[in-house]
RNA sequence: GGCGAGGUAGCUCAGUUGGUUAGAGCGUCGGAUUCAUAACCCGGAGGUCACGAGUUCAAAUCUCGUCCUCGCUACCA
């Protein structure tokens, strides 16, 4: 290639709590992989860099749980995963880790250089305190009932039964997972990033691409949703973010009575792309950190959407504050896979793990790589059904691209003895037409547009198809032996092309077709049409790609389905006295009338006739309940709640509502049609 | 409620700076064919481009409003 460009790419390092899902590979692991493969095909010059995540409270809380230590979690995490992305050939130059001694040094280094600039200020404030083991608990440290659900297991900063977020101080009854003993508020100190100070700037880096005056990318080419994101987090004001945290498992704050403070992971983690950078340099011999300060290398990030934030402001401003340092040329981030119709979730262990996929379905992980190209959310959420990948499999890869590569060698084995027949005149439209699918495939990933990237590459195999059908060569043998030839000859080099143009989708099947026709992967230049030399012997072609049987799928469909009911199961809270149960007021009210709060998009505020006397209650249920269907409704009240002010309204009491495993809420009404005012016992 | 992104054929999605009868793949129906994993190839049907108004000679495309979905955010005693 005439110019080479400089890329460095990074995916967004796995926290290393789980293994790696489908919503994972497919928002930020296999569009870098097709996006680095192809570059390094067209001998550009990439570094791909990825790593695990693995410091944090959850890690520790994990740990803690099983037992183990947090190093152990990791270990076990990172080998997995690292290994899992192996087998399914994703090839970062480096898969790196967070725990290692040279990233802590990167990390305290760079903290340093920052605190050194003065760009941190330091804050009090109160935090969760555990008495008995003498320390600050981070949100995941401390657990309570959900104020929303009523769960009694929810984290400080995450209910995973509701799955709503959650602040320490909102948990009822927070109890310190360390000790099981109730915290106390203590007051602590931290190192804080005033973002808000680099709005001006970042602001025109984000929407003009210019930095200091320079252009730096085209925002043209950033997705909208990425762009949008930015924006309204811009606009909207952007707050001081704590840099530091008091944990004892992470990188520890390098300066003097920082003791039991560690680095927080808005800073930890994307180092970890500059500390595997360096590392990676080490190993083979270059300055890694210098790659972040040529000017002319691009730095693209792939990440999940959920990542937006932190990526395209929290460390460009760190990368600018610290200066020398690349800000990204683009982050193309991707929107989320949801799974037969249902959210990706590890903590509700709705998902297909994929070192699960490559062992119940071993030698068929290009087949993963193709359907979950094909349904990448690039731009909006996008859905993964066993059914449609089974189509998928069936229809194209079978169907099309293997059927089409298979004719065309078969009937070479069968006419000419497995050999290259020889020439005749250009085909000029297959000639065109292979070039074409060259430059729109080079387009589609250059852009990130991967899906249409590859519908684009498979066009090759489609034409190859049509071509038979329309030259019908299996007729034309029993004429024109020299002519039939001619067209095979053809075929066999649209399969060669298709091979190429297919080896950053389908890396192994495109080595394997290559293999077939005796070619290497580097040999083949996209403006030859002429790959294969008359006389060449071609191999006994196996099939690139089996059908998915029926079975098959409905056995994962099973497997699914089993993860879910298990999800299902009741939770029994603990004995309770008589007497507490006695505390609770709870009666029989009617709703006399109802409105929806302002400004609140599930409040709706009742007025409540109880025996005669009239109560408001601000309730959670207007996503449940409009209220115009709820008033006259006899239903069941807790009468002797703190009153609390919601809103601007004071609710004296709530409503008790019945829960399903979907969510949905319903009243508890009287079977007989008592009146309001009774006692419920 | 605020902010962001979406709402195009049964399904998954394209539609560039507004410009001829709105496209592709899958599915469906019909035809042709047999080299090929009952695969391939050709053709038909199928869309009030969420809805309403506006700008314009001309709008899926621009503006405003409404409804719906997803995400962030507030709210859930």
């Amino acid at each position: 290639m005439a110019n080479p460009q400089k890329f460095l790419v990074t995916s967004a390092l796995p926290y290393a709590n789980g293994p790696l899902h489908l919503g994972h590979v497919a928002g930020a692991y296999l569009p870098a992989d097709i996006f680095v493969r192809y570059l390094r095909q067209q001998g550009d010059d990439v570094i791909f860099i990825c790593g695990s995540d693995e410091h944090g409270a959850a890690i520790t809380i994990k740990a803690k749980k099983e037992n183990s230590t947090p190093q152990a979690v990791v270990d076990e995490f990172h080998e997995l995963n690292k290994q899992t992305f192996q087998k399914f050939g994703i090839e970062f130059d480096l898969y790196d880790r967070t725990s290692s001694e040279h990233h802590h040094k990167t990390a305290q280094d760079f903290f340093l250089n920052l605190y050194e600039k003065g760009v941190f200020e330091k804050e009090e404030s109160a935090q969760f305190f555990d008495e008995e083991h003498q320390q600050f608990l981070a949100d995941r440290y401390v657990m309570g009932t959900c104020p929303k659900c009523s769960h009694d297991k929810a984290y400080g900063d995450q209910c995973e039964k509701c799955g709503s977020s959650l602040s320490p101080s909102e948990l009822i009854n927070p109890i310190s997972t360390l000790s099981g003993k109730p915290p106390v508020m203590k007051e602590t100190y931290h190192w804080y990033l005033p973002m808000q100070k680099h709005e001006a700037w970042l602001r025109d880096w984000i929407e003009n691409g210019k930095l200091e005056g320079v252009q730096q990318h085209d925002p043209k080419k950033w997705k909208p949703q990425v762009l949008g994101q930015c924006k309204s987090w811009v606009d909207g004001g952007l707050q001081p973010r704590a840099m530091t945290r008091d944990l004892d498992w992470g990188v520890k704050v390098p300066l003097e009575g920082a003791d039991g403070k560690v680095l927080y992971v808005w800073l930890d983690a994307p180092i970890g792309y500059i500390s595997a950078t360096k590392k990676l340099g080490e190993q083979k011999g270059f300055d890694g950190e210098a790659l972040w300060k040529e000017n002319d290398r691009k730095l693209v990030h792939f990440i999940g959407k959920d990542n937006i934030v932190f990526h395209c402001i929290i460390f460009p401003i760190l990368l600018k504050l610290h200066g020398g340092y690349n800000l990204p040329d683009n982050v193309p981030a991707n929107e989320f896979l949801n799974l037969e119709g249902d959210k990706l979730s590890t903590s509700r262990n709705w998902a297909v793990w994929l070192h699960e996929y490559l062992e119940d379905f071993p030698g068929k992980e290009d087949e993963l790589r193709y359907v979950l190209t094909s349904i990448l959310p690039e731009y909006r959420d996008s859905e993964f059904t066993w059914k449609d990948y089974q189509a998928r499999v069936n229809n194209e890869l079978v169907a099309i691209l293997g059927n089409f590569v298979n004719r065309a060698l078969v009937l070479t084995h069968k006419y000419f003895e497995g050999k290259v027949p020889a020439a005749g005149a250009q085909n000029k439209e297959i000639v065109e037409a292979i070039g074409v699918a060259y430059s729109e495939v080079d387009a589609g990933i250059r852009s990130y547009n991967f899906r249409q990237a590859l519908t684009e590459a498979m066009k090759v195999a489609r034409l190859g198809n049509k071509f038979l059908a329309d030259t019908e060569p299996w007729k034309l043998i029993k004429s024109d032996e020299t002519k039939t030839g001619e067209i095979l000859n053809i075929s066999l080099q649209i399969a060669a092309h298709l091979g190429n143009i297919i080896q950053p989708f389908l890396p192994n099947t495109a080595k394997k077709l290559l293999g077939f026709l005796g070619l290497d992967a580097n040999a083949i230049c996209r403006n030859a049409f002429e790959v294969l030399k008359a006389g060449e012997t071609i191999e006994k072609p196996s099939l690139l790609f089996q059908k998915i049987e029926d079975e098959v799928v409905e056995k994962q469909i099973e497997k699914l389905n089993a993860s879910k009911a298990v999800q299902n199961t009741v939770n029994f809270k603990e004995n309770t006295s008589f007497d507490n149960f006695q505390l609770m007021d709870m009666k029989l009210a009617t709703i006399k009338a109802a409105e929806k709060v302002k400004k609140a998009d599930k409040l709706l505020q009742l007025k409540l006739d109880v025996g005669g006397v009239e109560k408001t209650v601000v309730s959670g249920i207007a996503q449940h309940y409009s209220p115009d269907e709820v008033i006259g409704k006899t239903v069941l009240y807790l009468s002797n709640l703190e009153p609390r002010k919601i809103r601007g309204v004071v609710s004296e009491g709530m409503i008790l509502m019945a829960e399903n495993a979907e969510g949905a809420l319903s009243f508890m009404v009287p079977e007989k049609d008592f009146e309001s005012g009774g006692e419920v016992r």
